[in-house]
DNA sequence: GCAAAAGTGTTGGATATACACCCATGT
DNA sequence: ACATGGGTGTATATCCAACACTTTTGC
């Protein structure tokens, strides 16, 4: 082996962090100006993975360094390699989909220029991020469906009609409130727990929590 | 930026090529010595991603120069970067996912020490591998049951019964002949070819084809 | 009493499951 | 004629989709 050979890869990570505010889901951006490819563009927030960390640690460390984010939900998405991804040089990023509940979204303030940005709307971004982007959705989409991972993008306690208004704004389309409540309430995926929310307006709903503790994978949703 | 700090990490790709034969899945392994780490192990084919070429594209090339395979199925699994998974040093390594039919696997022969066994008996392997199997493994399982991607693994024409039996093979339980096939052919999925193919015992049976030209998205099965 | 949001049941259709026998062939 | 694997239909239960009105609250 010629190490020196070897030794060619920078090793990145990217994380496309969604938050759903105002029941349009949203990605956390960075500003980027690398002239002369890169001018006034956005990004996901990234950076390298340093010899002594696995990509998850980079994930987790940048999280909290670029974005001020602690104990966000994070699973890895996929591995973008193309030679010329970034005009600095070949860099290899690992990407992952990081979930933020509404409040810890608002709750914090945002450091340097990062900013939420509507994932529907981001315009063209730096790198490959738009693809980056696509496949966080996507995959968001996909688990939605299929495990309760809905419980990364809400408040632990929660309305009903939140929850509905949590999935009709990621899968784009509405969904039935009676069936959508049967389902979730039938299949023990959600539990009430006895409290009362009043809104500004109207009858005050129950709150609910997610019955199990972690994200599970059952058919949450079918059509409803 | 410091180029020399940044250039630190091995990019590779390890490869899980998967194909059923004799009913059961099989993996390629290939054996390793690396005293004293590695003694007599085996492991999943891979190698080093080179600066000029993609991750994909150094799947595609491995898969043919190590394996002499050409133009199979591939997928991107996952990225493993434990940091001491590999006691030469760092190396991070993109895993795939490839599917190669039974007569394809059946028909070249295997260079090297390379040789086909069984998923579930592959015993303790070099590195991280059999994680990366576990992930294969479960990949699988998960899209032949939600696409069209059993046509990777099964001749281009072929009778009802070996397609049940693939999976049958690959999920691990019993399927319902009735259903299977109710089920595929109303579905559309595959469609009789009109030819019939005589085994070497029994009624004929017919050949089929699978509907579509690509992997496609849909729900193959439930239960059967 | 009105505006606003919460909450609640039923029905028809589709889909899934369970199940057992006859058919075509080679020997 | 028998052994082997191929092929078929029906009845039941479950799940999904569509649909509209009543309740509780604040103003």
């Amino acid at each position: 082996m010629r190490p020196h050979k070897l030794r060619f890869a920078i090793l990145a990570v990217d994380v496309a962090i969604i938050a759903v505010l105002d029941g349009t889901p949203h990605v956390l951006l960075t500003p980027v100006h690398l002239p002369p490819d890169i001018i006034d563009a956005y990004a996901l927030p990234g950076g390298l993975v340093r010899p002594d960390e696995t990509a998850e640690e980079a994930c987790v460390r940048l999280l909290s360094e670029k974005c001020g984010l602690e104990d966000c939900y994070s699973e890895q998405l996929a591995t973008f390699s193309a030679v010329d991804r970034d005009p600095r040089g070949r860099v290899v990023s690992v990407a992952y989909l990081v979930l933020v509940p509404e409040p810890a979204a608002r709750g914090h303030g945002l450091p340097d220029g990062l900013s939420w940005r509507e994932a529907a709307r981001v315009g063209k971004l730096a790198y490959d991020h738009n693809e980056i982007v696509a496949a966080a959705l996507g995959r968001l989409r996909a688990e939605l469906q299929s495990t309760t991972i809905a419980r990364q993008l809400i408040a632990p306690q929660f309305t009903l009609s939140e929850l509905q208004s949590l999935y009709e704004s990621v899968l784009g389309r509405a969904l039935d409130k009676r069936n959508f409540r049967k389902k979730l309430i039938a299949d023990g995926v959600v539990r009430p727990t006895g409290k009362m929310l009043q809104a500004a307006l109207g009858r005050p709903s129950e709150l609910y929590r997610f019955a199990g503790s972690k994200v599970e994978v059952i058919s949450v949703l079918s059509g409803s």
